[in-house]
DNA sequence: AGGGTATTTGACGGTAACCTGAAGACGGCG
DNA sequence: CGCCGTCTTCAGGTTACCGTCAAATACCCT
């Protein structure tokens, strides 16, 4: 097996027998070597251990063996296409996340990234910094597997995978933006989280609306989950700070 | 919030003796005095402290010194190409966050963000909020450093995640201010800080309270954590100098 | 296209936090 | 021992922040 220059940070990946998972390597696949020294740069200097590979068949040759936390995939490579090479590692490892980089035409259709098993993906042009922001996530996603996916508390019962929450047995029904906001806010819980990283985290990249929208969608939920919305219990404001949810 | 008479304020904000880093000051480097003039409007009516050149060679010479939190670049400037601004700076501050300006078709090319090192861009015209909140992103994101996140001392604990601060297990209330405060005090233990520094790192640079200020918060917190306020033990004054914490 | 729902925005009032200025206490220094 | 500069303390006046509402816009489904 190959274990050649592989950076320092992956020094602790010893043990042939088992292959052991590295906490932060990551596979990089893409073909342009302009683009591939960029990415390992990025990824670098953010703490990762970078493996790169420049086709689809060394690729699926060498992800068993790299065994890196996540890989980010060039759709358009030499040999075999980004799509094999995705489907393929997903049959291989189901829980290993992938995230795509595609040109902005490809995605015309999501239907297809979700065909592949793709977990994510971010179309070109692209800014470095979210693309970081999709591979965490991604590998938050998998890395906490069994990341709480049902809490209860004081009455309150949620269960984030169905996207269902009750109180006191019968079902309350949250909006996308109220259940996104809940979910990151319980998934947080006791820390306390300033509107701007809410706006960051649960709006996205793509909207950027005014910060009286936060306070709006936390009237909301406490008007439908604190059973005295006028005293808040657990969605608590923290003055001059922002919001923190406690169970 | 019309923040509109800060700029007399920060016109007093002259004698940075040390040269410290702001934890919001910005550097605005945009050739176009219109553009120049509303971003700077813009950052400072949220509270940031901004400093703005016009041309690249002025940037590279002076980011040393203006020691920003992060760095708003134009890509098209006199002088100096902000490519080569753009990668010189991350050169030599790689961690510097660095925020692109810049017309749509010079993003066409995905290799550019990634090779010149940008944290992000967003592409004119952009909405000012948008602005706004990729440079909070860019700026979280690297703020995250691996700080002690909860100290203990003398029956007093803190957790600055949670902003949680208990003396003898009971909970004590603190404000925004007084809380940001400790926090610094704590995270720079037995150093002697001035009160300048405080006003820099606790308030940000563009407004200049008097230095009342800062002793009434100190007051607070010696009311607040000292066993007995009247003489202190952890919040020290040094006299002549400013204030010094031990544990 | 139309109607209904979700989301965002902007205004307004109340309230908590903050800043300021003055008066007195303390400490350093000759 | 006395002077002067610095620090502490206190109490309003002022600001900034948050909660709430209602109107405007975006979104979705038929």
């Amino acid at each position: 097996m190959g274990n050649l220059a592989i950076p320092l940070n992956a020094a602790r990946a010893i043990n042939p027998p088992t292959v052991v998972k590295a906490a932060n390597r990551i596979l990089v696949v893409e073909d342009d070597p302009a683009v591939q020294k960029a990415l390992r740069r990025l990824f670098e200097t953010e703490g990762y251990a970078v493996e790169t590979q420049s086709d689809g068949r060394s690729a699926l040759d060498s992800f068993q063996s790299a065994a890196p936390a996540a890989i980010v995939l060039d759709l358009r490579l030499p040999k075999v296409s980004g799509r094999d090479v995705c489907k393929e590692i997903k049959a291989l490892a189901p829980t290993l996340p992938i995230v795509v980089l595609s040109a902005a035409s490809d995605v015309s259709d999501k239907v297809l990234l979700l065909e592949l098993g793709a977990d994510d993906y971010v179309t070109k042009p692209f800014s470095p910094r979210e693309l970081l922001a999709r591979v965490r996530a991604a590998l938050r996603h998998t890395a906490r597997a069994p990341e709480q996916q049902i809490v209860s508390f004081d009455g309150i019962s949620a269960d984030f995978k169905k996207m269902e929450v009750k109180r006191d047995g019968t079902p309350v029904v949250l909006t996308a933006q109220e259940f996104k906001t809940f979910q990151f806010l319980v998934q947080n819980a006791d820390r306390v989280i300033g509107r701007d990283e809410l706006l960051n985290e649960v709006w996205g990249y793509q909207n950027y609306p005014s910060t009286r929208t936060v306070d709006n969608h936390i009237l909301k939920l406490r008007q439908k989950l604190e059973r005295d919305p006028s005293s808040p219990v657990h969605f608590r404001t923290v003055h001059g700070m922002g919001y923190k949810f406690v169970r």
